[in-house]
DNA sequence: GTAGGAGTTGACATCAGTGTCAGGTTCAAG
DNA sequence: CTTGAACCTGACACTGATGTCAACTCCTAC
């Protein structure tokens, strides 16, 4: 597929998926043209990626992890450094830091989003 | 206390509370000299600012929610618009996304690191 | 009162991913 | 061929919290 169809499928904008190249996150092959084509396994990396942002993880670190995991799109084709699992375990630190902290902040969310239904009930004369 | 202790004691830069203070996210009593006083619940106002922050939320709906939850500085105070509660209830949904996404890459670290690790065990003439 | 650490405001920089626009090329369809 | 959508590169802007520096003032201890 072309870039345009990895947008839709990914929700992802092309523009990121060109910076994600630039950033060896990604690869393509290109037509006799010049345009970049992938194949069915870009959505999920694409998704990955996406996740690994997502998580706080930065675009070198994320290029480092990518190729130690097993991907459809190869394999495990590399195992990480011990000073790349050590990094990792600093992330996943920080990312169970992160969830506790999100759910706290959902959890309060939730009664703000509770208790003014409740108010908004008894406005409308249901309690 | 003033903002130097504020600052060591919720691990939030000074830059950041006075920055805080610019969008209406934390009040401050000051000295006649001008300087920035706060009472102890500036503590735990602070750490939920920045749960909020890393919850994705933006200042001017942190601002906004701020008042509809019950805090140790004053009470419930006030109470969420419905067109509030809409935003409040997109943004959980978006949290509840990102827990799993977060989830998910958290996995995908364990299982880099402990695969590693195996293979540095195996290196090691353990296994 | 004076030294110096702590605080003040204001301005500018940064980071990193993403949006967007310009000017040109490629590809598929008629 | 030609037309128009899709794609290319390159450049610039933005966002928004935070870092940093400058120039000045306040507060505490001596």
């Amino acid at each position: 597929m072309r870039i345009g169809e990895l947008a839709r499928d990914t929700g992802v904008s092309e523009r990121s998926l060109r910076y994600y190249e630039t950033q060896g996150l990604l690869r393509s092959e290109r037509t006799p043209g010049g345009q970049r084509t992938y194949g069915d396994w870009a959505v999920d990396r694409v998704i990955r990626i996406q996740a690994l942002y997502a998580a706080g993880l930065n675009s070198r670190k994320i290029a480092q992890l990518l190729p130690c995991m097993r991907d459809t799109d190869g394999g495990p084709s590399e195992r990480a450094t011990p000073q790349l699992v050590d990094e990792l375990g600093v992330e996943r630190d920080r990312i169970n830091r992160l969830i506790a902290d999100l759910i706290r902040s959902r959890d309060v969310l939730d009664e703000v989003i509770e208790s003014a239904s409740e108010l908004l009930d008894v406005g409308l004369g249901v309690g």
